[in-house]
DNA sequence: GTCTATACCGAGATAGAC
DNA sequence: GTCTATCTCGGTATAGAC
């Protein structure tokens, strides 16, 4: 499943092939259509999960590791940087890129990466919450910080350049403090 | 070639067939290959660099429109969701579809993209600059409101909500407002 | 230059021996 | 449950009549 999932982020959903997951994974193909009966959508279904889930778990170690969520979003926005310059700007997230491509076509991926950019949206603003910013209001800063990676990933990759990542996560570190900011003096500025 | 853009929205690059194409567009599929020697990739490049420009030039509309660049970014992201919902969620931008499905595997075509996006990042730059932002910040910042508005057209594709590309749009112009705010008044709040 | 027919290949999927 | 051989379909691209 790990090869399935770098071959997304080299060439996307559908330009990857059962024979080069195959090849890649070292397993027939018929070892795939056991596994997993529904053939590669499937397949594809049960990489976006597990990885969205790994993706969520590693931002709650950079919150761990950080004295704000701001901090954490903008070294998370960093880290990203990192693993896309020394993976020679494969894309970072292969579920957002999966989402992109059968937004319309394929109803129950489209679900599925939904599911997943929902537990990261609850996740972050959970963080956001904690500086005294209403749920609405965090959720919905959580989902433009989660964009704002997204795109930063398809400008980063096409321009083949990390740091329009790392300024998108000052950025994204502004956008949360500004909120909090906001939420919590209501009069200032 | 409109007709490839559509496909392109629904499908994304690598998912669309020259047959569709072919279809679509009411021609033959001798006649693609008569005007793209290059075939599905030559046209999609120009199909990138049509659009992009197109788009470019829309932008400049609103800029002229509003009374403020933010204004204007903040319009074109409510813009873009009505035309996300009333298109049934296509994707309001093929260009960073196929940007994504193909930075690692045709340069070509990355190259096209990005040097769309580049001349976006212009434009809105210089927006932003005549607020009295210094070049490289304002091209900067610009980097990130597109990058905001590509992930934005992700997550409200993925979740079947035009909203929040109009919450994107409102962090987006405030964005470009506190780095003018910043940039004027150097001590302010 | 327009269009049709087709070559050729590679796709997803499956059947069935082991 | 693993793997191989293969089915069938649809892909890009081209050749060649008009």
């Amino acid at each position: 499943m790990t090869a399935t999932n770098e071959l997304f982020r080299l060439k996307g959903y559908t330009a990857t092939t059962l024979a080069e997951i195959s090849a890649a994974a070292e397993a027939p193909v018929g070892s795939i259509y056991h596994f997993f009966p529904g053939g590669k959508a499937e397949l594809a279904e049960a990489v976006v999960l597990e990885t969205g889930e790994a993706y969520r778990e590693l931002f709650v170690l950079f919150v761990a590791e950080s004295s704000s969520p701001g901090e954490a979003v903008e070294a998370f926005f960093s880290g990203a940087a990192e693993t896309l310059e020394s993976s020679g700007f494969l894309d970072p997230c292969p579920i957002g890129g999966v989402g992109r491509e059968v937004a319309n076509v394929d109803e129950r991926l489209r679900r599925a990466v939904g599911r997943v950019f929902e537990t990261w949206v609850q996740t972050l603003a959970a963080g956001v919450g904690v500086l005294g910013v209403p749920a609405d209001r965090a959720a919905s800063v959580a989902r433009s910080v989660i964009a704002l990676l997204e795109g930063g990933f398809v400008l980063a990759r096409v321009e083949r350049n990390g740091d329009v990542l790392r300024h998108a996560g000052r950025e994204a570190r502004g956008m949360i403090e500004r909120t909090a900011a906001a939420a919590t003096v209501p009069g200032s500025c």
